[in-house]
RNA sequence: GGCGACGUGCCCGAGUGGUUAAGGGGGCUGAUUGCAAAUCAGUUUUUCAGCGGUUCGAAUCCGCUCGUCGCCUCCA
């Protein structure tokens, strides 16, 4: 990875660096992206408490930041993304009693769910994925470096934070001292002011805890992310990103323990992504998914998004990318309103694409040649980087157009990862794609040394560097709620019958075969006469 | 109560001062088709919650009103 990323940087000096900007929470407007350590990056973001499975709001962040990661890597820069784990907390430990099995146990369980979710949209630009448990060492000595220097207090075996000791406290999320933390929790007695917050929590005899210099006890959940990222990342780093409900305080809180302990600033740039709502009801995983009332049972829809299951099940009817492709369509910033008719939408449009691919590999298998093995979308070449995809469109009319296309593309994702505007570029290009295949009859055969043979066989290449980026179109399309053999029998099953009618339409028999295609049709099975011959898809 | 976000055409959603307000979904019309589907073209779309202000010019800036939502306690 190192190497390739150290060739597109060299590559990168004789032009322009791109002009990235994007949006801080800190100083709440878009600033250029100018990392401390260029070209490396550094991004962490905050991953779940693995006490239970995951919900599909889950996946906003890693399915962003795993977009940001590709497009600044893309970029020229060389980035490494950490998201954490955490696998100790209060409700573990709850959901441990109950159960009765080791908290451990359940924090595998829960990681590999997640995991496995992740897996499914895509998401595979994660480099570390740090365990709270495995950093116990890093996590005492960061608490022991901010008692040495005055910024924590033991009391009674806890450890706090003194805020008032922190003169930065409460900028990021834009509070003042004494409208913090209400009224300090079950700790109040024992702390300073009721704004402090633990470090460290002294356990009960029969609770998991780690020997400490307090005693025993286990780490507050702030302290978490900084002593990881900074094991990770160090002192400084890049982008903290997480969702707009850990702005406060759990990112005021790493904010100010890093800060003071390493006396520099922790981050350069916050990013805070939207929350997703279902429908009108609240949003997903929220205080509803515990306080579940009648009313919203009855409203049915959001249920399979909440409780045991409910993400693995939505992804196994729904499809990964599907999933992911929605995420994407709204601006990561923007709260994302979730709905099965919605989640729907998304599917229908993403057709446009995959009939578009069908189409074009179609095109390209018949142009096969010695020369040209025949070149199927998902195999195309992909470049890898901005200056390897940029391209002379030499005057061709297609070419200029996609040209101009991929321009606006790369502005959009400059402009704060504007993904939403970015496939928006897509679906253009898709439609001059098909525009171009429809006037120079590409469909019914054609030469390979034809010139629109060829700028079509680029522009596609083009659409896949783009669609590449948004981790987007990388492998044929899982199949929604089937497994990928069953759907192989059928496909020969479903192309016997598209033989038949063939014959039958040959002999003018027009009943026969519209019988055909109107039972497939009641099965879900939709045929597609195109030029290029009958194809089909799912309805 | 404190802090903050949002309200865009039938629906979803880009768009933070200046060409005809992206794109998707749906509806309708035309080309194409044996007929459909797919594809392409056009249309639904002088309009951006309401009112007032700033400006040569505002969906974009300011003020007020109405509405929706989030954080302030664990939460991606």
């Amino acid at each position: 990875m190192s190497t390739a990323a150290a060739t597109a940087t060299e590559s990168d000096t004789t032009s322009p660096k791109p002009e990235i900007r994007i949006y801080n929470t800190l100083s709440k407007r878009k600033e250029l992206f100018a990392p401390l350590r260029p070209p490396k990056v550094g991004i962490y973001l905050c991953g779940p408490t693995v006490y239970a499975e995951s919900h599909i709001g889950h996946m906003v962040g890693p399915v962003i930041f795993d977009t940001i990661k590709r497009y600044l890597r893309y970029s020229g820069y060389d980035v490494t993304l950490v998201i954490n784990i955490t696998d100790v907390d209060d409700k573990l430990i709850a959901k441990s009693h109950q159960r009765g099995i080791p908290m451990s146990q359940i924090a595998c369980e829960m990681t590999a769910d997640y995991l496995a979710n992740l897996k499914e949209l895509g998401v595979n630009q994660i480099d570390y994925l740090p365990r709270a448990t495995d950093h116990m060492p890093q996590i005492i000595s960061f608490i022991e470096e901010l008692e040495k220097k005055g910024f924590a207090y033991a009391v009674d075996g806890d450890v706090f934070f003194d805020v008032a000791r922190d003169p930065n406290y409460g900028q990021l999320s834009n509070r003042t001292a004494d409208a913090q933390q209400g009224e300090g929790g079950e700790a109040a007695g024992k702390k300073r002011s009721p704004g402090d917050f633990a470090l460290w929590k002294s356990s009960k005899a029969e609770q998991i805890s780690w020997d400490s210099p307090w005693g025993p006890g286990r780490p507050g959940w702030h302290i978490e992310c900084s002593a990881m990222s900074h094991q990770i990342l160090g002192d400084t780093f890049d982008i903290h990103g997480g969702g707009l409900d850990l702005m406060f305080p759990h990112h005021e809180n790493e904010r100010a323990q890093s800060g003071c302990c390493h006396d520099a600033p922790m981050v350069k740039y916050w990013l805070h992504n939207g929350l997703m709502r279902a429908g009108e009801k609240g949003k997903v995983g929220g205080k509803s998914d515990r306080e579940p009332n009648p009313d919203e049972a009855a409203a049915g829809k959001i249920s399979r998004s909440k409780g045991a299951g409910g993400l693995a099940e939505l992804i196994r009817t729904q499809t990964g990318e599907r999933i992911r492709f929605f995420l994407l369509r709204t601006h990561y910033r923007s709260t994302i309103v979730y709905g099965e008719k919605i989640l729907e939408e998304a599917g229908t449009s993403l057709e446009t694409f995959y009939r578009f691919f069908d189409r074009f590999n179609e095109i390209t298998s018949k142009v096969e040649t010695h020369d040209h093995p025949g070149q199927l979308f998902y195999d195309l070449p992909t470049p890898k980087s901005r200056s390897e995809g940029d391209f002379d469109p030499a005057g061709d009319p297609l070419l200029t157009e996609i040209h101009a296309a991929r321009e606006k593309f790369l502005a959009a994702m400059d402009d704060d990862f504007n993904s939403g505007a970015a496939i928006s570029v897509l679906f253009d290009s898709i439609r001059l794609l098909n525009r171009h295949i429809d006037a120079h009859s590409l469909a019914s055969g054609a030469d390979p040394e034809q010139s629109e043979v060829k700028s079509l066989i680029k522009s596609a290449t083009v659409i896949r560097e783009l669609s590449n980026v948004l981790g987007l179109f990388i492998k044929p399309p899982a199949t929604a709620g089937g497994d990928d053999q069953d759907t192989a029998m059928l496909d020969q099953v479903v192309h016997l019958l598209i033989d038949l009618r063939k014959e039958a339409r040959e002999r003018k028999d027009y009943a026969t075969g519209d019988a055909i295609r109107d039972r497939l049709s009641d099965l879900g099975i939709a045929l597609l006469d195109k030029k290029e011959g009958t194809s089909w898809e799912r309805s």
